[in-house]
DNA sequence: TCTGGGGTCCTAGGACCC
DNA sequence: TCTGGGGTCCTAGGACCC
């Protein structure tokens, strides 16, 4: 935690609903709701006019339409809206080189790496409201709320304090009072299912959490969201605004208006989906290892399941195949609400890398020394280390096997020697098996 | 009035290896 | 014949955030 509040969090205010009212003015002053617009739509986010009338973020369509029916209800234009961030953002880094977007419509400001000093409550909100008129102008006309303090918790809860169009500051060494009073759910992480349980041990403010031991936190919310609650619950966080953060994952989602069961057509829209995702993947200049398939059952019951493959991918094709192999072993009987495709385990290497020409495959055969006891045939039959398996992801060397599943190791010419990656040797990815020596009568070569 | 779409992080168990 | 513990990878599910 800092001596200064030199930690801004920007919020921009109903920021979807508000360009919408900033680019049509017949919408302005009154009840504008983003979001879903079908049968089983949600809001996104609710014009102040909008929430007079009780309609609030994550909240059915349905009920916002009969809270406040006169409302306009708009689906969204998201390049709009990524857009009007991006002029945002470019406020903030005028302010300061850190800055830690979240979010569209959030992020925070790092004073500190600006260079800025001697930073008192009154000239933190003095450049608090300045950013503020700068983010104004820079939008055409949108608010933002602002919180400041000495870390990033502080800051988050400061900004949601005076919404819309607020400041706020809180004096560095009154951080722990500032928050005792207040309920623990507005501590980031903390979620109903945490609260319910925090409740049951009789805590609702975050004055309750005080009282605390660590060792109690732990045992109620284990060790990971235990610590991390105690200290946050005493002002403790030191957490530094980091600028860029690697995607983990690229992922595509819908919600059908009725449930599918169709297992053709849902093969299809799987189809689509990993083209969208490839699609996204190259426009990033990623790949991943990891397909996921995600399924949603009528009655909200969500399942995935995953398969690796021995290298990262791109292609559309590769992705559909393992989609649709996943959605195959899936459980669809009675219909599904949502079916996703995403992608994970990113590499930023693409999957040109992964095939090698065979000149540079030998030159690193030579390289591999293996153990003397591993020169015998493995339960499945293989040699490791010698019989090669060719897979449509590139051949790769077994590395062992046994029980069901080989282990095949991997040369790229960009990370040599390459992944070691495990398979279910009835992967339909393992085409085909080609031994280097032929293996003997008895041998029973594991079924590709 | 039933519950979006895009993510992140954590946990837990099993397989496998040393 | 039984008994280990640590570490990594993978899978599945859940909580949470905007």
């Amino acid at each position: 935690m800092r001596s200064e509040p030199s930690i801004l969090h920007v919020d921009l205010d109903a920021f979807f609903a508000a360009v919408e009212q900033r680019d049509k003015p017949s919408l302005r002053g009154k009840p504008v709701v983003v979001g879903g617009i079908g049968l089983r739509g949600v809001v996104s986010t609710a014009s102040y006019e909008a929430r007079k009338y009780g309609v609030r973020s994550a909240m059915s369509t349905a009920e916002a339409r009969s809270r406040c029916p006169h409302a306009a209800y708009l689906g969204g234009r998201f390049d709009a809206y990524r857009a009007t961030s991006a002029a945002v953002m470019a406020q903030m880094r005028e302010l300061s080189p850190l800055i830690e977007p979240l979010s569209l419509d959030e992020a925070f400001v790092d004073l500190e790496a600006a260079g800025l000093s001697g930073l008192d409550v009154t000239k933190v909100a003095a450049i608090a409201d300045q950013l503020k008129e700068a983010i104004h102008a820079a939008s055409g006309g949108l608010t933002a709320s602002v919180g400041a303090g000495t870390s990033k918790l502080i800051a988050k809860i400061a900004s949601d304090l005076d919404k819309p169009n607020g400041t706020v500051v809180v004096p560095p060494g009154t951080e722990a009072e500032f928050l005792a009073p207040m309920q623990v759910t507005v501590v980031p992480g903390v979620g109903p299912a945490t609260a319910q349980r925090l409740t049951m041990a009789g805590v609702r403010t975050v004055a309750d959490l005080q009282q605390l031991s660590l060792d109690e936190l732990v045992r109620q919310l284990g060790t990971s969201q235990g610590t991390n609650l105690y200290r946050l619950a005493t002002a403790d966080d030191s957490r530094a605004v980091v600028s860029d953060r690697e995607t983990k994952s690229i992922s595509i989602e819908d919600t059908f208006e009725t449930d599918l069961i169709d297992r053709a057509v849902l093969a299809a829209i799987a189809d689509g989906m990993a083209r969208r995702v490839s699609e996204r993947l190259q426009k990033a200049q990623l790949s991943g290892r990891t397909v996921t398939v995600k399924t949603r059952m009528h009655d909200f019951t969500t399942h995935t399941r995953s398969s690796t493959l021995a290298g990262p991918t791109d292609d559309p094709r590769i992705i559909a195949r393992v989609a649709r192999r996943l959605l195959e072993e899936s459980d669809i009987s009675g219909g599904i609400r949502l079916l996703g495709v995403g992608v994970s385990s990113l590499a930023d290497w693409i999957q040109d890398d992964l095939f090698i020409d065979s000149e540079a495959a030998e030159a690193e055969e030579v390289a591999v020394e293996l153990p003397e006891q591993r020169r015998t045939r493995d339960r499945a039959g293989y040699y490791p280390g010698q019989d090669v398996i060719h897979t449509e992801y590139g051949e790769g060397w077994v590395w062992g096997s046994g029980r069901g599943r080989v282990t095949v190791r991997f040369e790229t010419a960009r990370t040599p020697p390459g992944p070691v990656r495990t398979f279910a040797i009835e992967d339909p990815a393992l085409a085909v098996h080609y031994p280097h020596r032929p293996p003997e009568e008895d041998t029973d070569v594991a079924a590709g």
